[in-house]
DNA sequence: AATGAATGAGCATTCATTCAT
DNA sequence: TATGAATGAATGCTCATTCAT
């Protein structure tokens, strides 16, 4: 946020960009990709549909750069969750916690950010797929790290860590693809704590097993 | 005129539908609805473009076609695991894996349907979104009923049926999804099995936390 | 209408034949050429619709059988007013009247026949064309004959008998195409009624002028 | 921003406009509605077939626009004739006189026009019908005016306005359609002459028998 | 004779992208 | 920079016509 060194150029043109950015947000995240069309993005920006070609090259490139964003902050969660001290429930506690803010502050990141999932390889070009995928490694490498630390520590029982990371992730993916769907009929913080308290449980269970037994 | 038990009608007009449905299946779960196009499938299944809506009248209804079959063989695996005989942990095991074999069996399917989920609704005609609601709520209904039964038995902490059962189809669902978008780095056999053992586990402790502890 | 001679080769076909026009009528004339489609003719005769390619090669023949047959009827009728004796007002007279009753009779013919005019040259074959600009050549030819006599015998004012005849088919079409497109606020009978009357008044005058002054 | 009086917003736009409908109308009075092609109008204008949907949202809003400006300009010279001053005689004379003018400078227009009412209105939006509807309805209501006000002068018999107002109507748009036919073979100038002057001996005489005889 | 499944040319319309101003 | 008019490839769908049975 702060921006000490590296001044941009142009102030307004950042200004545009986000607006656009903003602009795109909206109309992609409650279109999707393919009913969304340029025209629309600008109006709703308050520009020309021709502008838009000026700060990117394509329908698909405006689309990455805000994958991108929401991707690359996700990422900052996981990653800085796992260099951070403590033990790995609390690491994972944390990072809970801070997922949740971050899918309710930004809940049209998330509907664009799995609605591209949905859309997958086929649909975008080479590079960004490879982009998406290398995203991804980097996630449930981060994860995995910090399921590792819980297994050694005795809070997450005996198995192999990536699965159980993949496990991990998939739950939350899962409880937050039926928030996006109907956020009246399930609530995902409300989600988010049961399932942390399941964590609790099976991390208490798990040492009080080792310990005494 | 006189049929006789179980013929059809005309059985090369069911040959030819099944092809085109087997196109398409193919060309949508690949493409998405989107970008599927109806000259793609009829090349696929072989025939000329025109000959695919002497089968269905719009590309939308050979697309719930599809989407509609899934829906069933899933449901009926749901009502048919809750209606069994035995415990709801008894019943969850028989329908994760039989659930994990019917993925296993249709990759298409599934890739087919989860693209149908994070298209906006708005895309499709009320009546068949009306359906589609109808049957995401019948499922969630036979889970909750199991679940419900689980935590009567002790086998899921108590917490409540609807919640857990959304936890449950959010992780089904969730690993689902890694499994579809790389299968070489997630099998989801192995998955599914993690999931049922920590189910399992969970009864078991919960059980003797209930008994003695 | 009585057949004595010169037999059809199969009076089924015949008969299958005469419901095709009678189906081809009804759609034809309530939908016009271009919307009416093979399929809905077919269905309305109770044919599969590669029937109707056993009896005409193609939709415009089909077509053009039906505006040839109203229009022999109607060339029949002004013919026979020539070639009847009497006056040539008993001949309009007599012409009025019949044209009425035909109108009345077969009133889904007129609406095709009056389609078809505006149709127009470009949209048909030239066989068909040609063959459709010698009926009204033909017809305007017999109408000429009558207000030719009308003229000598001084019942119509001394204008060139072409003109006029024009003048005469021009009001009868025009006062058709006015009941065809609402009979409910221009009944064609009075229309036609109140010409003849004009026509009487015409004659009396310009008698009364010529014999007395 | 300051526009002076009468000033278009974009003379340029306007220019394009021109030259599509030029383009459109010649199409449409040639081909009819069905027959049209939208890329055909758009070729004949020089231009991309997209282009045309920048100045017409669909086919139907473009031919919608030739004869809502045809149906115009014909009411507004109904409605002039029956508001200026003078007899119902020289109203008639002075409106057939500009009408036969109207239609030899806009042959393509009549063509247009005739070929529309042709149509089934089914085939056009509930909007285009009224609208239609609407106009027919305001040129008959002026039109009967002036008949009313000749048979009060004595100058036609003395029938129902409505119907003789009719008659009027059909004399004029037969002959319309003969000369829309074959333009050789009848001459509308000398048809519509001709028809006027039967109105004056009509008038004439009905004033003679009236007064005295 | 009769059929209905198959075909593919043809059309209205959309929309990402370009480019002259 | 900014624009919006222009473009044309792409697509869902229709329907006259054919043809194997």
């Amino acid at each position: 946020m702060a921006k000490t060194l590296g001044m941009r150029k142009n102030p307004v043109k950042d200004e545009r960009e986000q607006a656009f950015k903003q602009a795109a947000l909206k109309v992609f995240s409650a279109k999707g990709y393919h009913r969304a069309t340029m025209s629309e993005i600008a109006l709703e920006a308050g520009f020309g549909k021709g502008t838009l070609y000026w700060y990117w090259k394509s329908k698909e490139e405006l689309y990455f750069a805000l994958i991108r964003q929401m991707h690359e902050e996700f990422l900052q969660l996981v990653e800085e969750a796992a260099s951070r001290p403590g033990s790995a429930l609390e690491k994972l506690g944390w990072m809970g916690g801070e997922i949740t803010e971050l899918y309710y502050r930004d809940r049209d990141f998330c509907k664009l950010s799995w609605k591209m999932r949905a859309e997958e390889l086929e649909t975008f070009s080479p590079q960004y797929v490879e982009e998406l995928q290398d995203y991804i490694k980097r996630t449930k490498r981060a994860l995995e790290g910090i399921v590792k630390q819980a297994v050694e520590e005795g809070s997450l029982p005996p198995a192999d860590p990536y699965y159980l990371s993949c496990m991990l992730l998939g739950l939350v993916e899962g409880m937050e693809i039926q928030w996006l769907e109907d956020p009246s009929s399930f609530d995902l913080r409300r989600g988010m704590e049961l399932a942390m308290s399941f964590l609790l449980f099976l991390g208490e269970t798990g040492k009080r097993a080792s310990t005494g037994g």
